[in-house]
DNA sequence: CTCCATTGGTTCAATGTCGAACAAGATAGT
DNA sequence: ACTATCTTGTTCGACATTGAACCAATGGAG
């Protein structure tokens, strides 16, 4: 009984995590130009934040996404002439990422023209209820990254 | 610089939500059988919890999913055996969808299937933290709906 | 009754995501 | 050096999701 019910609300809560993703992504990329997508701004912003330079595998660890996801989020961005691809200096069949100053505006702009929307969250939410979902979200993708590894593949 | 902080807390969060949505779904579509899909499974159960009979458009609106994504669902259940259609008694554009015992008995399969990953989530976690998560992404949930009403196109 | 805007649903094209299979370079064991 | 295996990345096919255009039935204005 008590059982069934901590089934039922854990399974609300991935629900309610399913239609926040649609809604927040959906938010997102209305304010990103045309032919531009989250993953492509997720992409270059992680490239400021961290480092140029990096692998496409270590760029679909980081997003925990298959290698062949960011395959295609890559070639995007190459297309859009927002990074682009230089063969990696000692291994030869790997490649590295570099942002070109026209994938720096993207991302600026972007950041931007995303702000007004993030503030409006902010306002409409607490502090300290902000602080505690991010804790529990980190906490449950840990999980079931983990969880994932324990009984299947890698990426 | 305090606004710039809640910022980035902020757009972390809908990084978590991204990740996790993507792993749970994964998660649940691997203990589903060959061909069945989440979306499939939410409209079974939903259709179970609330009510035969509804119109493809009702499901849409209680999913948070433009119509033609519902029909796209719907048609996979119906090639399934799963729901049938039948024609709406009083419109005649619409029609209402109806569970089949074989849809019973998949959604009753499924839940079984799905109960053991769901029991891992929970001893992974405490009971007043799940508790609390599932309160503030209801919020979430909620403002999202509305910001999105407030500045943009109906379903 | 006749128009015509509205509503419910489908179709089409575009994009994102992913597993499986594949090609090519790197690496370890012998 | 040679071969078997592993790693990196791409290609291909499948499905989900969505906006836009479209069709058919409804229902109200005149």
């Amino acid at each position: 009984m008590q059982d069934d019910d901590a089934l039922r609300e854990t399974f609300a809560i991935f629900n309610e995590i399913g239609i926040v993703s649609q809604l927040s992504r959906a938010m997102f990329e209305a304010r990103l130009p045309e032919g531009a997508g989250l993953p492509h701004f997720s992409l270059l912003n992680h490239l400021i934040r961290v480092e140029d330079g990096r692998t496409p595998l270590a760029l679909a660890r980081a997003f925990q996404v298959p290698k062949n996801t960011m395959t295609h989020t890559i070639s995007g961005a190459v297309r859009h002439g927002w990074v682009e691809l230089r063969p990696h200096p000692t291994d030869g069949r790997s490649k590295t990422v570099w942002l070109t100053e026209a994938g720096r505006r993207f991302r600026d702009d972007a950041i931007a023209a995303l702000a007004p929307d993030l503030a409006a969250v902010i306002d409409a939410t607490d502090a300290e209820g902000r602080a505690v979902l991010l804790e529990r979200l980190t906490e449950l993708r840990v999980f079931l990254d983990g969880y994932r590894d324990r009984n299947g593949s890698a990426s």
